[in-house]
DNA sequence: TTTCTTATTGATAATGATAATCATTATGTT
DNA sequence: AACATAATGATTATCATTATCAATAAGAAA
């Protein structure tokens, strides 16, 4: 885990943060890397930062075909994943959602990931 | 991808198949070849027939904390994952989660997944 | 602005999960 | 029993991610 505390403002951090935000597409760390080339970055600093974010609220993540993918968008939201092309998009979590909860007595809910899964337009 | 058609019945496929559904806990691959330590099954075999399976629709898998988890239970239903001890459970799925799919107009729909995350009781 | 403390970086090695290779084995058929 | 070849298992390769650690630089203090 990083044990940063995050304390200093680097340009790094900037960097990374401002390529999860400009991509819309829920970037792997080694894709924000790519993108990130010319600037001099080391691959472990992606890493580092993205994950950092996670631990702050920052971004949200989720595992995809190997791979932890990342989020800029951190409001509940789903996800509808093609399993051709391998693209995401965001999509509406069900307007009642948390109020159709299974019975979870006794247990701390801290949040939920829905992802549908299919073919999208382009690839049917 | 497995190219394997499995048309032979082998000792290793049944040994892999009782494995995953006596545990009915999610296991990865490694646990399972673990489990079958003392029949002298090879590492690379139970990943083959794992995936195998996941193809034929005899499993179903998901990822969680960078590996993939084999489910015996194939119909549709959800999961919770406690985030302090890594255990999962089956849950229901909310009876009109289908009905209030959101618009995916021209998107060919193959199956969802979701997963409430949290602290379990013992965990508490 | 210069000095100083130490958080952060970047190059690289280590780890861990899964896939690929291929000679050997064994299933199911003839 | 002989045969064709699917499947196995030992091993290597690959890929994503994490750990290590000396060097760098952010930000506070002088």
């Amino acid at each position: 885990m990083s044990q940063q505390k995050n304390k200093r403002f680097t340009r790094q951090r900037q960097l990374v943060y401002d390529c999860v935000i400009d991509r819309k597409d829920h970037p792997s760390a080694n894709e924000v890397f790519t993108d990130l080339q010319n600037t001099g970055i080391g691959i472990a600093t992606v890493y580092r930062q993205l994950s950092a974010m996670v631990d702050e609220g920052i971004l949200k993540s989720f595992e995809h075909s190997g791979q932890i993918r990342y989020d800029p968008l951190v409001t509940p939201h789903a996800h509808f994943i093609c399993t051709v092309c391998d693209r995401i998009w965001d999509v509406d979590l069900p307007e009642d959602i948390f109020l159709m909860t299974p019975d979870f007595s006794n247990v701390e809910i801290e949040g939920l990931e829905l992802t549908w899964k299919g073919v999208c337009e382009s690839c049917k």
